[in-house]
DNA sequence: TCTCTTCTGGGTATATATACCTAGAGGAAA
DNA sequence: TTTCCTCTAGGTATATATACCCAGAAGAGA
């Protein structure tokens, strides 16, 4: 990174080409801004990083071969010095608060306006930190709360082993299958089900899949 | 409408007000295109073409208050000379067919790029129907050996009462709950969901959840 | 060594979902 | 009227999920 660098470098992670594109030439009005890439994965992603750290990136929650969130924490590790600019299409309280512990510096909503996204790239330029307007009334309270009790958020400590059940719960499968799939007895598959339900806090597996698949553990199955 | 408009008009129908902005800036790098209107829900959409109504309506499918389907049924009927371009996140067979059958003239993913979104525009402008390459190659022969069976949609064939049923089952409430929901008996409700698990040919409610949600039959729930 | 976690899987019990069946009330259409 | 569909709701049976209990094996780390 040229240290003497007059633009304010960005690099946009979208799986949709035609958002990456509609956000790129957002961006394009504003002559101190430049887009230095578009990567439409985690795997390209991690891959331009080793070349090139952008000052900024733009970060779509659900990419394949990657998830946002887990992407947020690698890119924070191996380069602190990046920022963040989570965008997601989803209200949710928890995901927030999982971005916000993976490291994201800002967190936009597609529904937010263009002028929004200008703003929030300012706000992080400036060394601030950014939330949507259809988010920061609601879940302030609720997120600092949650700082004060100093609870960890439960995203952190999901094993290997439940992120595979949970693929599978997610594609509809009985606890038979899935044991069939894993080669694991059906009441361990019980097990590590009943572990996701309560790290979660849900009451059943149609919740499980809602909150997973909107918080961009899994893709949706298609 | 003024016949001798110069313009081929467009309104953009999406939730998400920066990528309506995205491709209403794509859109406006071509002189010939004119973005008259953009909506945000199923509601604003039908009160627009009341007063206007545009050349091309490029339409997402999860869009609030009107589901992207019912949206394109309700428009095809009124107003059979608007086009309709569907822009999706899914790839999904049922769907596209569901599309199909309501009278979509072209079907773009977001994965797609800008240039697929202007040679989409172009060939529906030229009165043909325009297909996302992402589908074209997989789902032609379903497509064509679906429609020349003449098997009809299930899709059309939803009740009011199973509407409502499938969004509560998407909530991921019992039978006990949704019957206190909707002032039902819970084996009323244990009839609606197994005539949905049917109309799909599905064998759970998870199952039923994903493919409702990616059919755009209901929103997923925040 | 001791401790911790994960992964494994069984016992037991209850809750819920799913698959069949039946059947009456009401509305719409032929 | 007759027919068809929807909505209602119950009977019965099985399948599955969920919530507790238990414990041993394997590995990491102090």
């Amino acid at each position: 990174m040229e240290s003497g660098n007059a633009y304010y470098t960005i690099l946009l992670a979208d799986d949709h080409a035609l958002i990456r594109h509609g956000i790129r030439n957002l961006i394009s009005n504003n002559p101190a801004l430049k887009v230095v890439g578009e990567v439409g994965d985690g795997e390209q992603l991690l891959e331009f990083l080793k070349t090139t750290q952008p000052d900024l990136l733009i970060l779509d929650i659900s990419m394949p071969k990657l998830t946002g969130i887990e992407a947020v924490s690698r890119v924070k590790k191996n380069y602190p010095d990046v920022k963040i600019l989570m965008l997601t299409m989803h209200k949710n309280k928890q995901y927030f608060y999982h971005a916000m512990s993976a490291g994201a510096d800002g967190y936009l909503m597609k529904e937010d306006s263009d002028e929004e996204l200008l703003l929030a790239i300012k706000r992080i330029q400036d060394g601030k930190s950014y939330l949507s307007p259809f988010l920061s009334q609601d879940f302030a309270d609720d997120v600092i709360s949650a700082y004060r009790n100093n609870r960890s958020s439960p995203f952190e400590t999901l094993t290997k082993r439940e992120r595979e059940v949970l693929n599978l719960v997610v594609e509809g499968h009985t606890s038979k299958v899935m044991g069939d799939i894993l080669c694991l007895s059906p009441r361990t598959i019980d097990h590590h089900r009943a572990n996701l339900l309560r790290k979660f806090d849900m009451k059943n597996s149609v919740d499980l899949v809602n909150f997973a698949v909107r918080n961009g553990f899994v893709t949706p199955s298609d």
